[in-house]
Formats: C-alpha cells, structure tokens, sequence
DNA sequence: CGCGGGTTTGATCCCAGTCAAGTCCCGTGG
DNA sequence: CCACGGGACTTGACTGGGATCAAACCCGCG
C-alpha cells in the first residue's frame, strides 16, 4: 500500500483501478484535469462522450431519468472509479454523473483508446478489469433492488460504501466516512419514496447514522446481519 | 447481414459481439464448445471461473441468490452474447448461468486472455466493448427495478426481449420469438412475486402474449408507451 | 387413472407510497 | 437583534400496489 501519486488518497487493490507502474502510464495519456461543486454535471443522459475520467478526489452519483421524470440512481461513485467508459465505448451514456461534493477528475481521450489496446495491452486489461468489475458490482445492485426490502436495502448500501470509503482510507478519527449525499440521493439510489428512506434511516439508527456530511457504522456485523449480505473483504485485482 | 459461421443465426451488429474477420480469429482462440440441456447449470455462484463463454444457441438466465434464499435474475442471455467474461476477469463469479433451453456456446480459456490483449488488440477492444455495452443495459434494469412498478416492468421487459430477439433473426411466420422461460423466472427478474407476475401478464395480454416456449407482441408501442420506454433501435458497435 | 409442474384466480394483509404538517438549521436582510 | 424564507430532515395519518396464502385448473406423462 503506497500513496497515490495523482490520487492524494492510499490505494486498495481492489478499489484503486491503477497500480503505480500504470499510474505513471496514466499520467502520460491523460488529456487534463476537471473539477466539479456540488451540484454540477460532468455529463449528461443522451451526451455523446469523447473522454473518459478517473475520479481523483470527492464523490458523486450516476443517475437515469425515465420518460416519466423520475431519477434512479445507477451508483454513487467515489474516488478511484472510471467514469463514462461505458458511455465512450458505446458512443452515447445513459446516464448523467452529477457531484455531490467538490469532486477532481482525471480526463483522458477517446481518441486515444485505441493507442491503449494497440500499445499498452497491460493497461488495456487494466480498464476492462474495472469494467467487469463493475458489472459484477452492478449485478449485486440489481438483486438489492429486486429482492431486498426497504430496511434490508438500506443496511447493505450504508454498509457497502462504509467498506468502500474505509477501504480508500477516509475514515477519520471518530471512524466516520465522508457521505455528502442527501437522504433524497439514497432514496434515488434504492428505489424508495423519501419519506421511507427517512423512517428506514431512523430504524437503523443504533447500527448507523448519517449526518452533517458523514457516515458513522457503530456496528457493522448488526448492518450486515440486517442487510442479508456477507460481510466480505476487497479481492486482489489478478494480475495479467 | 451475413450468416455466422460459428453461430448459424445471423448477426447483427449491436447484438453479435464479433465480425465475420473476428470470428474467424475467435474460432483460433476457442478451447471447446459446450451443450447444455435445460436446467442445467455452466457456472455456480461462488466459482473460479477458468473458462468464459460465447452463446451460440439457446437461451438461459444469470442469477444471484440472497443469503434468505430468493433467488434475483440479473439477466437473460441469449445467442451472441458473453457469458462469464466478468467472472473470469474478477476471479470469482457472483452468479449462476442456468440453461432455459437446450443450450450451445462456445468455449475460451483464460490463460489465453493475456494473449489476447498481447497479441490481438481489434479483438481485446471488441471484448471491452461487449462488456460496456452490458454494463450500459444493467444501469437499466436498475432503472426499471428501482422506479418502474409491475406494469411497466413487464411491458419494458417483454418488448426488450421481444426487439433483442427479432433483431437476432429469431422471428417466426407467425412474428413470434422463442421464450423457454417459465413465469417464475420472469418473475425473479423483475423483482415480482409469481402471483403478481401472472396477473400483470393477464393486463397485457391485448399487447403481448406468452405461452408454448413462444412470445408474440402484437403491439409494440403500445408496450412501449406502458412501459415508459424509448423504442430504441440497437445502435452500430463503432469500429476501433 | 393419478401425479406433478406450471398457470390461473380469489381473498386477505402489510410494506411502502402519498399527502400533509412540522421542525431544524442556516443565510439574508431589515 | 429578530423576521423571514428556503432547503433538508422528521413525523403522523391514510391509501394502495403487490406479497402472501390458498385453492383450482390444465396438461403431458407414466
């Protein structure tokens, strides 16, 4: 584990798509950098993409809008994520990647991706290990939206970015994690009415809380009893 | 539009991974080929997965099961797709791929993915594409899980499979399209109980209609409008 | 004929959506 | 200093969509 040389933040194998030796590869191909407050949009749903990002610092949601002007969150993402590759290799997203708190991005080229493939084969394997990696995450997505009740729901997904951000080394002192979300944002996020995501909230409250931009787990294996999930550890990215 | 030489269906660009120059290559790369009867399982949620697999014929589901044993359909898979790319990237699968009908698919080791991306980057590129382009369809049925209640769901899922289907040259004298699941399966896709699955197929019945391995859509934008979707034509997989 | 898997239908219940008020908090301006 | 306003959060009352339970029904098969 070693500091990041673009990402102030330490790196997990699993949760940090680059390791350094790539990083500095990285570094070359990258076409700039973006910042984003609260509130902006990187891009939006029915944008053609002609770069793709690395999130560096801050956190934001990638969310939908059905015809009938209802928002689904698809995943926050965090620190670490590529965003919009999905988006740059189909040639259109879906979606629209708005920050919740100030957020710096690392900007690459689409042009430039095939360079990556015809070139730099480790870093091409790179990227598509990320891009599986999230198709396995989104596919977990799916069964809690499907099969999961509201209080279930609620204790995974705390409990899953809890992990994820502790696994960015972002806790802090009292063991709180950054969550600059609104309670609106989660109700988005796993399909529940706001009212409800705030009852749930309330029930959960001796295991977790949220407030005033952080995210305090007090009992983790409670959550994760609640949640149906298996409490599991970041896996090692395989190298090629 | 040219007859597959692996896959005797024919192709169409959005729905079959791999041109006729590519599958020539593939057809190198390939370790074996695989048949399944209905039922069967390739992959066990929990397994390192060695191989990954391209359908050539039938049609199956990929399912995760939740610690209180329900069980959540993440997707339907059909001929030209991916099956088990995620998995063999990660290491370890989160689902199970189970046959709905006698099923064909075509066999890659992954000790060769490194040659791939060594050696053969139109081909590695095309690979990322695929799963992209299926991470860019799980944000969707996100979309419809969180937001879209039984009705909707039922009429975006029946015309997707309908138009995904049709668009592999499936369709039949009498405009139908193979459909060898059961309303159980429906139903843990969309996240219904299979009371309320049959029921809301009962609404729909004037637009759509399944029954004897068959779904025939007669109108579809009708489906369309109830299921508050855009009726999208698949659009070109660009060129590297 | 009985059996079993899949489908259909009705009755009842409850989780979560909706509506409607409030509360808390913070920034702005008189 | 307080009045005001707006945004996020909270709480209560009511409603309804979909789950659950239960019982047929249909049909291919041994």
């Amino acid at each position: 584990m070693h500091p990041c040389k673009v990402c102030p933040l330490r790196a997990t194998p699993l949760f940090h798509p680059f390791s350094e030796g790539e990083l500095n590869f990285m570094i070359g191909f990258r076409a700039g950098e973006v910042r984003l407050e609260p509130g902006e949009a990187l891009f939006h749903e029915g944008d053609r993409l002609e770069h793709f990002y690395t999130v560096l610092s801050g956190q934001g949601g990638r969310y939908t809008t059905l015809p009938n002007g209802e928002r689904q969150m698809v995943n926050f993402v965090f620190p670490g994520d590529i965003a919009g590759l999905s988006g740059t290799l189909t040639g259109e997203t879906n979606t629209t990647l708005q920050a919740a708190s100030p957020m710096r991005l690392c900007r690459f080229d689409r042009s430039r991706l095939p360079d990556l493939f015809r070139s730099h084969h480790e870093r091409a394997y790179a990227v598509t290990w990320i891009a599986a990696a999230e198709e396995h995450f989104l596919g977990e997505i799916i069964a809690t939206l499907g099969r999961r009740n509201a209080l279930q729901r609620m204790a995974w997904a705390l409990l899953r970015i809890y992990v994820r951000l502790e696994a960015l080394g972002l806790r802090d002192a009292q063991g709180a994690v950054p969550f600059p979300y609104r309670q609106a944002d989660l109700a988005d996020a796993l399909g529940l009415s706001l009212v409800h995501t705030n009852k749930t909230l309330a029930r959960l409250r001796p295991l977790a809380r949220i407030g005033g931009g952080k995210l305090m787990v007090s009992d983790g294996s409670g959550l994760a009893e609640k949640g149906l999930t298996d409490f599991e550890m970041p896996r090692q990215r395989p190298l090629l």
